[in-house]
DNA sequence: TGAAAATGGGACATGAATGTGTCATTCTTC
DNA sequence: GAAGAATGACACATTCATGTCCCATTTTCA
Protein backbone atom coordinates (compact mmCIF):
# COMPACT_ATOMS: atom_id res chain seq x y z
CA UNK A 1 0.00 0.00 0.00
CA UNK A 2 0.97 3.47 -0.93
CA UNK A 3 1.80 5.79 2.13
CA UNK A 4 0.56 8.89 0.77
CA UNK A 5 1.75 10.16 -2.97
CA UNK A 6 3.89 7.05 -4.43
CA UNK A 7 7.79 7.56 -3.84
CA UNK A 8 10.58 8.50 -5.98
CA UNK A 9 11.74 5.27 -6.28
CA UNK A 10 7.98 3.42 -6.56
CA UNK A 11 7.46 5.97 -9.84
CA UNK A 12 11.58 4.87 -11.33
CA UNK A 13 10.24 1.16 -11.05
CA UNK A 14 7.13 1.52 -12.32
CA UNK A 15 8.31 3.38 -15.73
CA UNK A 16 10.88 1.06 -15.72
CA UNK A 17 8.46 -1.86 -16.18
CA UNK A 18 6.19 0.02 -18.53
CA UNK A 19 9.18 1.38 -20.83
CA UNK A 20 10.30 -2.29 -21.18
CA UNK A 21 6.56 -3.95 -21.64
CA UNK A 22 6.31 -1.25 -24.20
CA UNK A 23 8.97 -2.05 -26.03
CA UNK A 24 8.86 -5.99 -25.96
CA UNK A 25 5.57 -5.92 -26.97
CA UNK A 26 5.97 -3.59 -29.64
CA UNK A 27 7.88 -6.70 -31.13
CA UNK A 28 6.64 -9.52 -30.01
CA UNK A 29 3.40 -9.91 -27.79
CA UNK A 30 3.96 -13.12 -26.47
CA UNK A 31 6.64 -11.94 -24.64
CA UNK A 32 6.73 -13.65 -21.29
CA UNK A 33 5.88 -11.36 -17.63
CA UNK A 34 10.00 -12.56 -16.65
CA UNK A 35 11.32 -11.56 -19.76
CA UNK A 36 9.88 -7.84 -18.83
CA UNK A 37 10.98 -8.24 -15.67
CA UNK A 38 14.85 -8.67 -16.74
CA UNK A 39 14.67 -5.98 -19.26
CA UNK A 40 13.29 -3.43 -16.45
CA UNK A 41 16.12 -5.32 -14.06
CA UNK A 42 13.91 -6.32 -11.33
CA UNK A 43 12.80 -9.69 -9.98
CA UNK A 44 9.03 -11.09 -11.62
CA UNK A 45 7.97 -10.38 -7.78
CA UNK A 46 8.29 -6.91 -7.88
CA UNK A 47 6.79 -6.83 -11.22
CA UNK A 48 3.76 -9.10 -9.64
CA UNK A 49 4.02 -6.04 -6.68
CA UNK A 50 3.14 -3.25 -9.24
CA UNK A 51 0.73 -4.97 -11.61
CA UNK A 52 -0.61 -8.40 -9.64
CA UNK A 53 -1.80 -9.41 -13.03
CA UNK A 54 -0.81 -9.43 -16.72
CA UNK A 55 -3.63 -7.56 -17.59
CA UNK A 56 -2.85 -4.89 -15.02
CA UNK A 57 -0.04 -4.19 -16.81
CA UNK A 58 -1.61 -3.91 -20.47
CA UNK A 59 -4.06 -1.78 -18.85
CA UNK A 60 -1.87 0.24 -17.20
CA UNK A 61 -0.06 0.49 -20.55
CA UNK A 62 -2.94 1.48 -22.54
CA UNK A 63 -3.40 4.29 -20.24
CA UNK A 64 0.27 5.54 -20.34
CA UNK A 65 0.57 5.27 -24.05
CA UNK A 66 -2.30 7.14 -24.85
CA UNK A 67 -1.62 9.63 -22.11
CA UNK A 68 1.94 10.30 -24.07
CA UNK A 69 0.07 10.70 -27.25
CA UNK A 70 -2.42 12.97 -26.42
CA UNK A 71 0.26 14.74 -24.39
CA UNK A 72 2.72 14.89 -27.55
CA UNK A 73 -0.66 15.99 -30.01
CA UNK A 74 -1.26 18.71 -27.77
CA UNK A 75 1.98 20.01 -27.89
CA UNK A 76 2.43 19.32 -31.90
CA UNK A 77 -0.80 21.26 -32.67
CA UNK A 78 -0.18 24.08 -30.09
CA UNK A 79 3.15 25.06 -32.09
CA UNK A 80 1.34 24.72 -35.67
CA UNK A 81 0.27 26.80 -37.62
CA UNK A 82 -1.34 24.71 -40.68
CA UNK A 83 -2.94 21.18 -40.68
CA UNK A 84 -0.25 20.19 -42.50
CA UNK A 85 2.64 21.69 -40.35
CA UNK A 86 0.49 19.88 -37.34
CA UNK A 87 0.88 16.54 -38.59
CA UNK A 88 4.10 16.98 -39.49
CA UNK A 89 5.35 18.15 -35.98
CA UNK A 90 2.84 15.01 -34.50
CA UNK A 91 5.30 12.68 -36.77
CA UNK A 92 8.31 14.22 -35.53
CA UNK A 93 7.03 14.23 -31.55
CA UNK A 94 6.06 10.77 -31.96
CA UNK A 95 9.18 9.50 -33.51
CA UNK A 96 10.69 10.76 -30.37
CA UNK A 97 8.85 8.41 -27.82
CA UNK A 98 7.99 5.98 -30.19
CA UNK A 99 9.35 3.00 -28.15
CA UNK A 100 6.32 4.56 -25.65
CA UNK A 101 3.70 4.32 -28.13
CA UNK A 102 4.13 1.99 -31.34
CA UNK A 103 2.68 -1.35 -29.16
CA UNK A 104 -0.25 0.48 -29.24
CA UNK A 105 -0.67 0.12 -33.28
CA UNK A 106 1.27 -3.42 -33.22
CA UNK A 107 -1.96 -4.57 -33.53
CA UNK A 108 -4.92 -2.95 -32.55
CA UNK A 109 -7.54 -5.44 -33.18
CA UNK A 110 -5.84 -7.19 -29.97
CA UNK A 111 -7.28 -4.11 -27.67
CA UNK A 112 -10.88 -4.24 -28.91
CA UNK A 113 -13.14 -4.30 -26.12
CA UNK A 114 -10.94 -3.04 -23.72
CA UNK A 115 -12.65 -0.56 -22.26
CA UNK A 116 -9.07 1.65 -21.18
CA UNK A 117 -9.08 1.74 -25.48
CA UNK A 118 -9.08 4.95 -26.89
CA UNK A 119 -6.04 5.59 -29.52
CA UNK A 120 -9.10 5.31 -32.41
CA UNK A 121 -10.19 8.94 -31.62
CA UNK A 122 -6.72 9.92 -31.92
CA UNK A 123 -6.80 7.86 -35.09
CA UNK A 124 -10.27 10.30 -35.65
CA UNK A 125 -8.64 13.79 -34.93
CA UNK A 126 -5.64 13.12 -37.62
CA UNK A 127 -8.04 11.96 -40.33
CA UNK A 128 -9.68 15.52 -39.50
CA UNK A 129 -6.49 17.06 -39.97
CA UNK A 130 -5.66 15.24 -42.89
CA UNK A 131 -9.07 16.41 -44.51
CA UNK A 132 -8.26 19.64 -43.28
CA UNK A 133 -4.70 19.49 -44.87
CA UNK A 134 -6.57 18.46 -48.16
CA UNK A 135 -9.08 21.26 -48.31
CA UNK A 136 -6.16 23.60 -47.64
CA UNK A 137 -4.52 21.89 -50.91
CA UNK A 138 -1.42 21.38 -49.01
CA UNK A 139 -2.41 17.19 -49.08
CA UNK A 140 -3.32 15.31 -52.32
CA UNK A 141 -7.24 15.09 -52.13
CA UNK A 142 -7.57 11.95 -54.38
CA UNK A 143 -6.14 9.57 -51.71
CA UNK A 144 -8.34 8.36 -48.82
CA UNK A 145 -7.66 10.35 -45.96
CA UNK A 146 -7.81 7.03 -44.01
CA UNK A 147 -5.02 5.65 -45.86
CA UNK A 148 -2.79 8.80 -45.74
CA UNK A 149 -3.17 8.37 -42.33
CA UNK A 150 -1.97 5.07 -42.12
CA UNK A 151 0.95 6.29 -44.76
CA UNK A 152 1.79 8.56 -41.29
CA UNK A 153 1.88 6.05 -39.16
CA UNK A 154 3.82 3.74 -41.14
CA UNK A 155 6.41 6.32 -42.22
CA UNK A 156 6.57 7.22 -37.66
CA UNK A 157 7.29 3.76 -37.57
CA UNK A 158 9.84 3.08 -40.15
CA UNK A 159 11.75 5.56 -38.63
CA UNK A 160 11.77 4.69 -34.98
CA UNK A 161 13.00 1.56 -36.48
CA UNK A 162 15.59 3.20 -38.57
CA UNK A 163 16.43 5.46 -35.00
CA UNK A 164 16.47 1.65 -32.60
CA UNK A 165 18.94 -0.28 -35.36
CA UNK A 166 21.38 2.60 -34.60
CA UNK A 167 21.78 3.31 -38.29
CA UNK A 168 21.08 7.09 -37.64
CA UNK A 169 20.00 9.69 -35.69
CA UNK A 170 16.60 9.94 -34.42
CA UNK A 171 15.78 13.12 -35.67
CA UNK A 172 17.55 12.51 -39.10
CA UNK A 173 14.88 9.61 -39.08
CA UNK A 174 12.12 11.56 -38.41
CA UNK A 175 13.66 14.26 -40.93
CA UNK A 176 13.61 11.84 -43.70
CA UNK A 177 10.01 10.58 -42.70
CA UNK A 178 8.34 13.75 -42.82
CA UNK A 179 10.29 14.37 -45.95
CA UNK A 180 8.81 11.76 -47.56
CA UNK A 181 5.36 12.30 -46.27
CA UNK A 182 4.90 16.04 -47.53
CA UNK A 183 6.41 15.27 -51.23
CA UNK A 184 5.09 12.10 -51.44
CA UNK A 185 1.35 13.48 -50.77
CA UNK A 186 2.07 16.49 -52.49
CA UNK A 187 -1.32 17.28 -54.72
CA UNK A 188 0.35 19.45 -57.30
CA UNK A 189 2.08 16.58 -59.10
CA UNK A 190 2.47 16.00 -63.27
CA UNK A 191 0.15 12.44 -64.13
CA UNK B 1 4.10 -41.51 -45.34
CA UNK B 2 3.79 -40.59 -48.73
CA UNK B 3 2.47 -42.95 -51.71
CA UNK B 4 4.34 -41.08 -54.58
CA UNK B 5 3.84 -37.36 -54.99
CA UNK B 6 1.33 -35.84 -52.49
CA UNK B 7 -2.03 -35.98 -53.59
CA UNK B 8 -3.61 -33.42 -54.46
CA UNK B 9 -5.40 -33.54 -50.97
CA UNK B 10 -2.85 -32.97 -48.99
CA UNK B 11 -1.51 -30.15 -50.95
CA UNK B 12 -4.58 -28.41 -50.88
CA UNK B 13 -4.55 -29.02 -46.46
CA UNK B 14 -0.98 -28.11 -46.23
CA UNK B 15 -1.57 -24.85 -48.32
CA UNK B 16 -4.32 -23.94 -46.13
CA UNK B 17 -2.24 -24.71 -42.78
CA UNK B 18 0.73 -22.13 -44.08
CA UNK B 19 -2.11 -19.52 -44.93
CA UNK B 20 -3.87 -19.79 -41.93
CA UNK B 21 -0.26 -20.01 -39.87
CA UNK B 22 0.65 -16.93 -42.28
CA UNK B 23 -2.35 -15.02 -42.07
CA UNK B 24 -2.34 -15.28 -37.75
CA UNK B 25 1.19 -15.10 -36.98
CA UNK B 26 1.39 -12.25 -39.13
CA UNK B 27 -0.68 -10.12 -36.53
CA UNK B 28 0.20 -11.82 -33.40
CA UNK B 29 3.11 -14.85 -33.39
CA UNK B 30 1.50 -16.19 -29.55
CA UNK B 31 -1.28 -17.33 -31.70
CA UNK B 32 -1.84 -20.58 -30.99
CA UNK B 33 -1.73 -24.09 -33.09
CA UNK B 34 -5.03 -24.86 -32.06
CA UNK B 35 -6.58 -21.78 -33.34
CA UNK B 36 -4.09 -21.79 -36.25
CA UNK B 37 -5.84 -25.17 -36.97
CA UNK B 38 -9.60 -23.16 -36.24
CA UNK B 39 -8.83 -20.50 -39.23
CA UNK B 40 -7.20 -23.28 -41.51
CA UNK B 41 -10.70 -25.13 -40.48
CA UNK B 42 -8.56 -29.10 -39.89
CA UNK B 43 -8.40 -30.37 -36.57
CA UNK B 44 -5.20 -30.39 -34.17
CA UNK B 45 -4.71 -33.67 -35.02
CA UNK B 46 -4.35 -33.23 -38.42
CA UNK B 47 -1.90 -30.05 -38.33
CA UNK B 48 0.63 -31.88 -36.27
CA UNK B 49 0.44 -34.50 -38.74
CA UNK B 50 1.60 -32.35 -41.45
CA UNK B 51 3.59 -30.50 -38.85
CA UNK B 52 5.03 -32.34 -36.42
CA UNK B 53 5.88 -29.50 -33.89
CA UNK B 54 5.66 -25.68 -34.12
CA UNK B 55 8.93 -25.39 -35.42
CA UNK B 56 8.56 -27.43 -38.01
CA UNK B 57 5.52 -25.49 -39.49
CA UNK B 58 7.68 -22.39 -38.59
CA UNK B 59 10.69 -23.71 -41.35
CA UNK B 60 7.95 -24.23 -43.55
CA UNK B 61 6.11 -21.01 -43.66
CA UNK B 62 9.59 -19.38 -43.81
CA UNK B 63 10.85 -21.74 -47.04
CA UNK B 64 7.01 -21.28 -48.51
CA UNK B 65 6.65 -17.32 -48.06
CA UNK B 66 10.59 -16.75 -49.19
CA UNK B 67 9.91 -18.90 -52.31
CA UNK B 68 6.93 -16.70 -53.03
CA UNK B 69 8.77 -13.72 -52.66
CA UNK B 70 11.31 -14.23 -54.93
CA UNK B 71 8.85 -15.64 -57.82
CA UNK B 72 7.05 -12.28 -57.52
CA UNK B 73 10.76 -11.07 -57.50
CA UNK B 74 11.53 -12.29 -60.75
CA UNK B 75 8.50 -12.10 -62.22
CA UNK B 76 8.35 -8.24 -61.61
CA UNK B 77 11.88 -7.46 -62.54
CA UNK B 78 11.61 -9.57 -65.81
CA UNK B 79 8.66 -7.40 -66.86
CA UNK B 80 10.55 -4.15 -66.00
CA UNK B 81 12.70 -1.68 -68.36
CA UNK B 82 14.09 0.29 -65.62
CA UNK B 83 15.39 0.44 -61.64
CA UNK B 84 12.20 2.05 -60.11
CA UNK B 85 9.47 0.30 -62.45
CA UNK B 86 11.41 -2.88 -60.86
CA UNK B 87 10.52 -1.31 -57.77
CA UNK B 88 7.10 -0.23 -58.30
CA UNK B 89 5.79 -3.81 -60.28
CA UNK B 90 7.25 -5.42 -56.70
CA UNK B 91 5.46 -3.51 -54.64
CA UNK B 92 2.17 -4.06 -56.55
CA UNK B 93 3.00 -7.99 -56.53
CA UNK B 94 3.63 -8.48 -52.90
CA UNK B 95 0.75 -6.44 -52.01
CA UNK B 96 -1.24 -8.84 -54.29
CA UNK B 97 0.06 -11.57 -51.91
CA UNK B 98 0.62 -9.65 -48.94
CA UNK B 99 -1.03 -12.29 -46.90
CA UNK B 100 1.89 -14.91 -47.21
CA UNK B 101 4.74 -12.35 -46.75
CA UNK B 102 3.51 -10.12 -44.61
CA UNK B 103 4.61 -11.78 -41.81
CA UNK B 104 8.32 -12.27 -42.91
CA UNK B 105 8.85 -8.77 -42.00
CA UNK B 106 6.87 -8.26 -38.51
CA UNK B 107 9.32 -9.19 -36.67
CA UNK B 108 12.91 -10.65 -38.56
CA UNK B 109 15.02 -10.73 -35.62
CA UNK B 110 12.69 -13.80 -34.94
CA UNK B 111 14.01 -15.38 -37.81
CA UNK B 112 17.67 -14.71 -36.59
CA UNK B 113 19.85 -17.81 -36.72
CA UNK B 114 17.01 -19.92 -38.14
CA UNK B 115 18.89 -21.69 -41.10
CA UNK B 116 15.97 -20.95 -43.53
CA UNK B 117 16.29 -17.25 -43.43
CA UNK B 118 17.22 -16.07 -46.60
CA UNK B 119 14.79 -12.58 -47.33
CA UNK B 120 17.62 -10.82 -45.73
CA UNK B 121 19.07 -11.66 -49.39
CA UNK B 122 15.59 -10.27 -50.81
CA UNK B 123 16.12 -6.53 -48.89
CA UNK B 124 19.67 -6.73 -50.08
CA UNK B 125 18.44 -6.87 -53.57
CA UNK B 126 15.86 -4.59 -53.07
CA UNK B 127 18.86 -2.41 -51.72
CA UNK B 128 20.52 -2.59 -54.79
CA UNK B 129 17.82 -1.58 -57.00
CA UNK B 130 16.88 1.32 -55.25
CA UNK B 131 21.02 2.09 -55.39
CA UNK B 132 20.01 1.90 -59.12
CA UNK B 133 17.30 4.07 -59.48
CA UNK B 134 19.12 6.82 -56.89
CA UNK B 135 22.28 6.72 -59.74
CA UNK B 136 19.24 6.83 -62.40
CA UNK B 137 17.90 9.84 -60.71
CA UNK B 138 14.38 8.57 -60.87
CA UNK B 139 14.85 8.14 -56.50
CA UNK B 140 16.13 10.54 -54.17
CA UNK B 141 19.45 10.21 -53.47
CA UNK B 142 19.62 12.22 -50.41
CA UNK B 143 17.66 9.53 -48.69
CA UNK B 144 19.66 6.19 -47.18
CA UNK B 145 18.79 4.13 -49.33
CA UNK B 146 17.97 1.19 -46.62
CA UNK B 147 15.80 3.52 -44.76
CA UNK B 148 14.18 3.50 -48.48
CA UNK B 149 13.73 0.42 -48.83
CA UNK B 150 12.02 -0.01 -45.58
CA UNK B 151 9.80 2.86 -46.72
CA UNK B 152 8.81 0.45 -50.03
CA UNK B 153 7.69 -2.30 -47.35
CA UNK B 154 5.92 -0.16 -45.08
CA UNK B 155 4.14 1.60 -47.74
CA UNK B 156 2.99 -2.38 -49.30
CA UNK B 157 2.38 -3.17 -45.87
CA UNK B 158 -0.24 -0.24 -45.55
CA UNK B 159 -1.85 -0.73 -48.93
CA UNK B 160 -2.33 -5.03 -47.60
CA UNK B 161 -4.16 -3.55 -44.35
CA UNK B 162 -6.58 -1.29 -46.39
CA UNK B 163 -7.35 -3.89 -48.78
CA UNK B 164 -7.76 -6.57 -45.84
CA UNK B 165 -9.98 -4.14 -44.10
CA UNK B 166 -12.10 -4.28 -46.66
CA UNK B 167 -11.90 0.12 -47.21
CA UNK B 168 -10.75 0.02 -50.75
CA UNK B 169 -9.90 -2.89 -53.80
CA UNK B 170 -6.57 -4.63 -53.23
CA UNK B 171 -5.68 -3.00 -56.63
CA UNK B 172 -6.65 0.41 -55.57
CA UNK B 173 -4.60 0.77 -52.15
CA UNK B 174 -1.40 -0.65 -54.03
CA UNK B 175 -2.10 2.16 -56.50
CA UNK B 176 -1.82 4.76 -53.44
CA UNK B 177 1.43 3.04 -52.18
CA UNK B 178 2.96 3.43 -55.60
CA UNK B 179 1.89 6.56 -56.19
CA UNK B 180 3.37 7.81 -52.33
CA UNK B 181 6.59 6.21 -52.89
CA UNK B 182 6.84 8.00 -56.66
CA UNK B 183 6.24 11.08 -55.87
CA UNK B 184 7.81 10.91 -52.29
CA UNK B 185 11.00 9.65 -53.09
CA UNK B 186 11.29 11.71 -56.22
CA UNK B 187 14.66 13.59 -56.74
CA UNK B 188 13.87 16.76 -58.23
CA UNK B 189 11.88 19.28 -56.01
CA UNK B 190 11.82 22.61 -54.21
CA UNK B 191 13.66 23.10 -50.84
C1' DT C 1 -17.79 -51.61 -53.93
C1' DG C 2 -13.67 -52.13 -51.24
C1' DA C 3 -9.12 -50.83 -49.74
C1' DA C 4 -6.20 -47.12 -48.66
C1' DA C 5 -5.75 -42.44 -47.48
C1' DA C 6 -7.05 -38.69 -44.79
C1' DT C 7 -9.31 -36.65 -41.12
C1' DG C 8 -11.67 -35.73 -36.50
C1' DG C 9 -11.98 -36.29 -31.69
C1' DG C 10 -10.41 -37.29 -27.51
C1' DA C 11 -7.17 -38.94 -23.65
C1' DC C 12 -2.85 -38.16 -21.67
C1' DA C 13 1.80 -36.40 -20.23
C1' DT C 14 4.93 -32.53 -20.30
C1' DG C 15 6.79 -27.94 -19.89
C1' DA C 16 6.42 -23.04 -19.68
C1' DA C 17 4.05 -18.94 -18.03
C1' DT C 18 1.36 -17.22 -14.54
C1' DG C 19 -0.38 -16.04 -9.96
C1' DT C 20 0.26 -16.29 -4.85
C1' DG C 21 2.71 -16.35 -0.75
C1' DT C 22 6.68 -16.15 2.55
C1' DC C 23 11.11 -14.70 4.28
C1' DA C 24 15.60 -12.52 4.15
C1' DT C 25 18.08 -8.59 2.49
C1' DT C 26 18.90 -3.99 0.79
C1' DC C 27 17.77 0.71 0.39
C1' DT C 28 15.53 5.25 2.16
C1' DT C 29 14.71 8.47 5.18
C1' DC C 30 14.44 10.65 9.47
C1' DG D 1 21.64 4.11 13.77
C1' DA D 2 16.77 2.55 13.59
C1' DA D 3 12.18 1.96 11.38
C1' DG D 4 9.77 1.39 7.42
C1' DA D 5 9.76 0.89 2.47
C1' DA D 6 11.22 -1.67 -1.35
C1' DT D 7 13.23 -5.43 -3.36
C1' DG D 8 15.10 -10.21 -4.43
C1' DA D 9 14.95 -15.08 -4.11
C1' DC D 10 12.54 -18.91 -3.52
C1' DA D 11 8.58 -22.41 -3.21
C1' DC D 12 4.15 -23.82 -4.72
C1' DA D 13 -0.29 -24.51 -7.25
C1' DT D 14 -2.73 -23.60 -11.50
C1' DT D 15 -3.54 -22.87 -16.20
C1' DC D 16 -2.64 -23.40 -21.01
C1' DA D 17 -0.14 -24.70 -25.30
C1' DT D 18 2.22 -28.41 -26.94
C1' DG D 19 3.37 -33.03 -28.31
C1' DT D 20 2.07 -37.96 -28.60
C1' DC D 21 -1.08 -41.68 -28.82
C1' DC D 22 -5.14 -44.26 -30.28
C1' DC D 23 -9.45 -45.26 -32.59
C1' DA D 24 -13.66 -44.24 -35.13
C1' DT D 25 -15.31 -42.00 -39.23
C1' DT D 26 -15.14 -39.92 -43.65
C1' DT D 27 -13.17 -39.24 -48.10
C1' DT D 28 -10.59 -40.57 -52.13
C1' DC D 29 -9.51 -43.49 -55.76
C1' DA D 30 -8.72 -47.81 -58.21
Amino acid sequence: MTTQVDSGVRQRTRRAILDAAAAAWARDWSTSLGDIADRAEVSRSTLHRYFPERQALVDALLIDAQDTLERLWTGATAASGSPIESIENIMIAIAEEANRIVFLFSDPSRFAGNPNWRADDDTDDMVDLVRAAQADGTVDSDIDAEFTVGIVYSLVYVAAEAAASGRMPRHKAAEYAVRTFRHGLSPRHHA
